[in-house]
DNA sequence: AAAATATATGTAGTCAACTACGTATATTTG
DNA sequence: CAAATATACGTAGTTGACTACATATATTTT
């Protein structure tokens, strides 16, 4: 039982993230070819608009998942741009309702080509004999049940149960 | 064949990330909940210094497969807390020799335990019946093939090739 | 052996997420 | 209805990787 072939489990978190990396410099290449400025990490947020077209702040963050201070810095770079807009609510002042504009609109018509391409793309990387999206959707499913924290808990609670005699 | 799906698999370079980070955070609370002060991101190193005992920056980098700097940025954090020690090779006066510090090995004996308590943990999030571990692995190995920035541009040829006619 | 090139290391600044904390408005409770 | 609490948003600073560039030493070429 050595201690050769934890590496590859151990190391996880930092593979996670190069993969990542590559994939987002890779996205952003791609819309460059179509004469497109737009950077993959806004993805979520003009999808997620398209579909439900008035969102808070908060609201937004909750469907993308994000903590709410990332949500602000992707919408003040897309309210420059002027792919979004966003105002007070006036039912409640504290909220910020933010929206597509027209320009928003016509960039995601403009987009869906081009989301074509890189999802076949990706699919073709993705889609090997072990499918990197399902085995992620797995994974988050199971972290919701119980995180890797808490399952190593338990794990040491066993073992010192079992090393117990041993003392 | 809607844009629906698709959504999936443009947001996968986030989703990668953030599972990442989560992964990375409870391996430093499995550490702590040990009394040991050690943080995920310097494992790669630790590691391969256990096996490979003397090397220099830049062949250390190459091992974990990170760019210099970001190892150089590690090192000096392990440096500090004298985890590990380093002096310039006298064949080669560029070169920066590293090693462990008896410190440095003594660490790993005492972090060898709760490797095996990660690895076991991380082992049951990510058995999901399509193995995560698995599919990084075929993914990185697809990247090296081809890009998915190369994909992109093969499958936007086929295409213009198709599209001609209607022009 | 001088010049050109290559290699090793280091520094500075970037990126895309995060947490912690502060402030303003709304809601609930005593 | 005033006080306490909760919610929404924003700012500041952190993290862990990166790229681009600068410098020092070594190697190769002419």
């Amino acid at each position: 039982m050595g201690v050769i072939d934890e590496s590859g489990v151990l190391a996880l978190a930092t593979r996670l993230q190069r993969l990542s990396e590559q994939m987002r410099k890779d996205g952003l290449l791609i819309y460059k070819a179509h004469g497109i400025d737009f950077e993959p990490k806004w993805f979520p947020i003009i999808y997620t608009l398209h579909f439900k077209p008035v969102l808070s702040v908060v609201e937004l963050a909750n469907e993308i998942g994000y903590a709410h201070p990332s949500t602000i810095t992707l919408l003040k770079e897309l309210e420059k741009l002027k792919i979004i807009k966003s105002g007070k609510d006036k039912a409640d002042e504290r909220k910020r309702l933010v929206q597509l504009t027209e320009k928003g609109k016509a960039l995601i018509e403009q987009m869906k080509p081009v989301w074509q391409i890189i999802t076949a793309a990706a699919t073709q990387l993705i889609d090997t004999k072990t499918n990197l999206m399902k085995a992620i959707e797995e994974v988050e499913q199971q972290m919701e049940l119980q995180g890797m924290y808490q399952r190593a808990l338990s794990l040491m609670a066993a073992n010192n149960i079992k090393n117990q005699p041993d003392k």
